[in-house]
DNA sequence: CAAGCTAAGTGTTATAAATACACTTTTCAT
DNA sequence: ATGAAAAGTGTATTTATAACACTTAGCTTG
């Protein structure tokens, strides 16, 4: 009869933020001065935590950006369970393991969610607790704590997939954009150019998407049309 | 600081097989009296098991697999973790729980593998250890233990997208296969039909799919050209 | 207030992919 | 020799994708 005593569950979160001049990740900093990579750079990692013993795995990475955000109601998507036994056995997190854990050496299996944000609206103020937490870009994400580089590309891939099938682009817009602006988001997400003109053709083709009676404003130059995504066509899963 | 003593983890796999009579899933009948559904049926589920503390979770699916069925290099894929925190409180299932395991109340949080075989070739031999094993019609499943319907419908789901993007079909099929074989699992996995003169130009166009100098025997119509994979020319991810 | 800057907005043509559709062929069985 | 059963094959139509360049509206500045 097998035993797993020792056994420890978490969630970790990437929060995927996105404004005009790109995507990010909130990450955080950890303070601990013996916490560093090979260049003596603070580690940094994805927000997770242990889950509780009453609840849900959606409910605890709710819990978990709340906690370091204060903001409710973000589209948060399982993506992946990360197992390895290994997975925090690594050399360079054992030092902050010891610090934090009660019993560092436990395994822990997590599972991943990704998160989104549109940081166009207004800045969701990033709780700093224990540490450091910003805004990074996806781009310049540099070594990661525990196996957290792996679970960011796992996050990223899923984001990729779904940006065009389960219709989630409007999470990381504000609630009233151009087309230019959805035109730019899948660009960046997707790391690809889209042609103007057919990527419009092909808005129009959505019926989710619909224009307002308005135009940006404080533009120096010609002012474009805003639409906006309507709840009622979208269907998440 | 959050403690979580008392967190099981488990793997539960779904097992398809195919042949020509169509897409199964493996399921175990656990044969404890007390454990029958409403109508007086024994309770079906998928097989799973806990996870042991040294083995990652790829490895414990493929144990379960293997302990079951005696098949090793089963094609094998996580879907998705299920994490409710009542998910085996359920009245159905405590009797039984009550009876295999040490802990009945405690909190189990599963990670959801499918698995792929082809029953044409041979029949992997179900081993049968407390309790009957058989494959059963996808259509045909009843009401199965915990949350595991809803774990079976997320495979099915997994399997469906998958199906065309990952070039997994030959997972399913016998090492020498016709086109009609291969459409109508399509067919079967996909639930619509598709025409088959345009299916076969499609097919065509896949440079993993290889003719061979041989044709079907034994048959009492005019015998159809093999076909097989070329695994050189397929990538899974 | 004219000139120039900036991004918005707009159509057509060509190519490729998806769909719809029906008869002939090969083998075995009787 | 005949019939049954599934294999195999081509064309025309529709739809989607891709490539491509100029005009417009509003603001800024000289």
């Amino acid at each position: 009869m097998p035993t797993n005593e020792s056994l420890h569950l978490s969630v970790d979160c990437v929060l995927f933020g996105y404004d005009d001049d790109g995507l990010k990740v909130l990450l955080i900093n950890q303070k601990e001065d013996s916490y560093r990579d090979g260049s003596g750079q603070p580690m940094s990692q994805l927000p997770g935590d242990l889950i509780l013993l009453d609840e849900g795995l959606h409910e605890a990475a709710e819990r978990v950006l709340y906690e370091l955000t204060q903001v409710k109601g973000v589209y948060l998507k399982q993506f992946h369970a990360y197992g390895d036994p290994n997975r925090v056995k690594d050399h360079k997190d054992r030092s902050w393991l010891r610090a934090v854990r009660t019993k560092p050496d436990q395994r822990v299996i997590t599972v991943g969610y990704f998160g989104l944000v549109s940081l166009h609206d207004y800045d969701p103020q990033p709780a700093s607790f224990a540490g450091g937490v910003n805004w990074v870009d996806v781009g310049d994400v540099g070594p990661l704590a525990f196996d957290h580089n792996t679970i960011l590309a796992g996050a990223i891939e899923a984001l990729q997939t779904q940006l065009e099938s389960h219709h989630i682009s409007f999470e990381l817009l504000p609630k009233k954009f151009t087309l230019s602006q959805l035109q730019q988001l899948y660009e960046t997400v997707l790391e690809k150019k889209f042609d103007k003109r057919n990527f419009r053709k092909n808005v129009k083709k959505m019926s989710h998407v619909v224009p307002l009676d308005e135009k940006q404003q404080g533009v120096t130059h010609k002012p474009a049309q805003l639409f906006s995504f309507n709840p009622d066509q979208i269907e998440h899963d």
